[in-house]
DNA sequence: CGGCATCCGGGAAGATACTG
DNA sequence: CAGTATCTTCCCGGATGCCG
């Protein structure tokens, strides 16, 4: 048998800082291990025990299980059962969880700046959308418009670009100037690895259907912070 | 003995998530506890191990060794020997360690959000200056231009407000307008627990030096995110 | 399928004591 | 002051098995 928090009452998971600093009660509340890309791949909106396991392989259940219940704990999502016929539970942040994102924009621009930074490595799609937030370039995205699909993994994604703002959603392809079909890492390697669209599809990693030439801006509008140098 | 990392090539700490997104990366290079903390106490300028250990109160001293290692392993810190006759060695952020300080951000703002943050418990000197530059509010100092002086506990900060911006660091107070003189939980309990000036000098627990229409208006400056309420 | 309980091994963190 | 050495405790990760 397990200890219940038998009361409603929120509460810390794990061992905490003794410090008033908001820094350090965030860490209290997500700075255990996964807490955090957990939180990211719910992002993009509310995902199934499963649909968690798939996007984090290296995570166990039992330490999904864990996280899910330290978040929802402290307020930071909750599970919800689906109507029927559809009858599955999902995970999906409070309004408050999905507040958290300014900490992964702020976590991941400082880290690809990073020498040991390995973009080779696997890529879920919600990370993909979430980096075309963080990094996208307004000055030049100037008087581009588009509407971009993608096609990842059987889950489709819309990324919308208008007057210098981007908008990025899972949900269904619509109206779409271009799609691209493959999986996350051939994508990143466009946009953030200056590999050739023609080179990507040459090599069956991408499909691009569409107006070529939006594709071509698309992937321009993410520029990488400068990797750091000798002290920084 | 212990095994040393022979080579200088950088690397990571503990385990890592094998995954391409940034945020996930930082995590691997700084996710360890305390490991921000620790970058937190170095932001306004290098301290010694035991000036680390001191505004760390919890850390234990091999598990701020091994995290200054691991600091220092991905560049974003450096020990270095202050020159004679001073010769003790301090560790310094790199350029690219300071530039955490969003991260640090990001999460003390999220975090104050929570009902379970609790402002009462130890604060320390540096995260005082440091929530100051998170949660200045331009908009209320419009046409406000003040220098403050802070003595907590045998160091000395000056921070500077003009034209909208603020400025906080490590320094001799100089031509000052106001300097409070106490300890951060006392300064906190102004600027962020509405507690009145005048009450905490009854106490004891502050003293107010200069300008009380400057220390009167410095301190609502700071306006903190509201409570969560019901989801969020 | 969608979890939760349990056991186990390894490793990181915490506490205390000790050394140059 | 600036760390090591040692010991214990707890968390993490993997495997297995149960139950709705």
């Amino acid at each position: 048998m397990k200890l219940e928090n038998t009361t409603n009452t929120p509460s810390l998971p794990g061992r905490s800082y003794d410090d008033a600093c908001g820094a350090a009660h965030a860490l209290n509340l997500i700075g255990e291990r996964w807490a955090i890309l957990v939180m990211r791949e719910l992002m993009l909106g509310p995902l199934r025990f499963s649909d968690l396991r798939a996007a984090l392989p290296g995570i166990s259940a039992n330490v999904l299980t864990q996280r899910l219940e330290g978040l929802g704990g402290i307020g930071a999502l909750v599970k919800r059962k689906l109507p029927p016929p559809a009858a599955a539970q999902v995970y999906e942040l409070t309004p408050w969880g999905y507040e958290a994102e300014p900490i992964m924009q702020a976590l991941g621009r400082w880290a690809t700046r990073s020498p040991l930074h390995d973009p080779t490595l696997p890529l879920s799609a919600v990370s993909l959308m979430l980096s075309f937030r963080t990094m996208f370039d307004p000055a030049r995205a100037d008087g581009f418009e588009a509407r971009i699909g993608f096609r990842l993994g059987g889950e489709d994604y819309m990324v919308r670009i208008a007057k210098g703002r981007i908008e990025a959603a899972r949900e269904a392809i619509e109206n779409a100037d271009v799609v691209f079909t493959g999986t996350p890492p051939a994508v990143a390697g466009a946009v953030y690895g200056g590999v050739k669209l023609a080179a990507l599809e040459a090599d069956g990693a991408l499909e691009v259907d569409g107006y070529r030439t939006i594709a071509n801006r698309f992937i321009t509008l993410f520029p990488l912070p400068p990797k750091i140098s000798a002290e920084g």
